[in-house]
DNA sequence: GCCAACGTTGGC
DNA sequence: GCCAACGTTGGC
């Protein structure tokens, strides 16, 4: 069941005795017009390289969620970047991601990393946003709620065996980067040697959390830049 | 440790 | 809704 599901970040929120989280929820936001006043100018790579300045910046990341509403336990899963923009400091945390490799790749995330959020199982698959890393990994509390689509029996709270981290929407892709397009790429650059031809997305199909610029996944984002291809 | 059965992911 | 891909489970 590795799946994404997020609600409010747990940092400074009151934390209930039952605290069901308010968002998560239903937050059919329907693209308000409005939210474009909140895309960032600059391309990714600009702004972290010249903060790094020399220093490496390697990692980039992509996030898979739901973009339309699916009950999994009769809870609804979706999450789409809307959803993620509607919280408050358009910041939650990225709970429910139950597979190994996933969550190892969840550990390695370091703050102010950077990920794209893509959006699966919706009728237009692809990449809408980029979030960044405002909390490294810790227990993910879904694992011992009960009632929780993505409870896990055999894990102990004294050894948790499933973690998550909080993202914060950085903005929208200039253009989305539809799953047809990425694949078109992947496919070309499996016979040319391309820098895509790895991709996780295509060559580890159902990982939820995949590093895009460091092992087999290839230079993505430098691809990206490199090209007249916007983002 | 093998591997068949089963469950989940996620595009189409 | 179908079903291929693939991770997990559990009998042996």
């Amino acid at each position: 069941m590795p799946r994404p599901r997020k609600r409010l970040a747990g940092s400074a929120e009151p934390a209930g005795p039952d605290n069901k989280g308010p968002a998560g929820k239903r937050t059919k936001t329907k693209n308000p017009v409005g939210a474009s006043a909140q895309v960032v100018n600059s391309s990714p790579q600009k702004t972290s390289a010249s903060k790094t300045c020399g220093k490496y910046l390697s990692s980039y990341w992509l996030m898979k969620s739901e973009a339309e509403s699916r009950l999994e336990k009769g809870v609804d899963v979706k999450f789409s970047i809307e959803d993620l923009k509607a919280q408050p400091k358009q910041t939650a945390c990225w709970d429910g991601v139950r597979n190994y490799q996933a969550r190892n790749f969840l550990r390695a995330m370091k703050l102010e990393q950077e990920a794209f959020f893509y959006h699966s199982n919706c009728k237009e698959p692809g990449i809408a946003g980029l979030v960044k890393i405002v909390k490294e990994a810790y227990p993910d509390h879904t694992q011992f709620e009960k009632n929780n689509p993505h409870y896990d029996p055999s894990s102990k709270e004294d050894n948790p065996k499933w973690s998550m981290v909080d993202v914060q929407f950085v903005r929208m892709m200039k253009r989305f980067i539809t799953l047809a397009e990425l694949k078109t790429h992947h496919q070309a650059h499996k016979a040319t040697g391309g820098p895509l031809k790895n991709m996780a997305l295509f060559s580890r199909q159902r990982l939820s959390i995949q590093p895009l610029t460091q092992g087999k996944s290839g230079p993505f984002l430098l691809y990206y830049s490199h090209t007249r291809m916007t983002m």
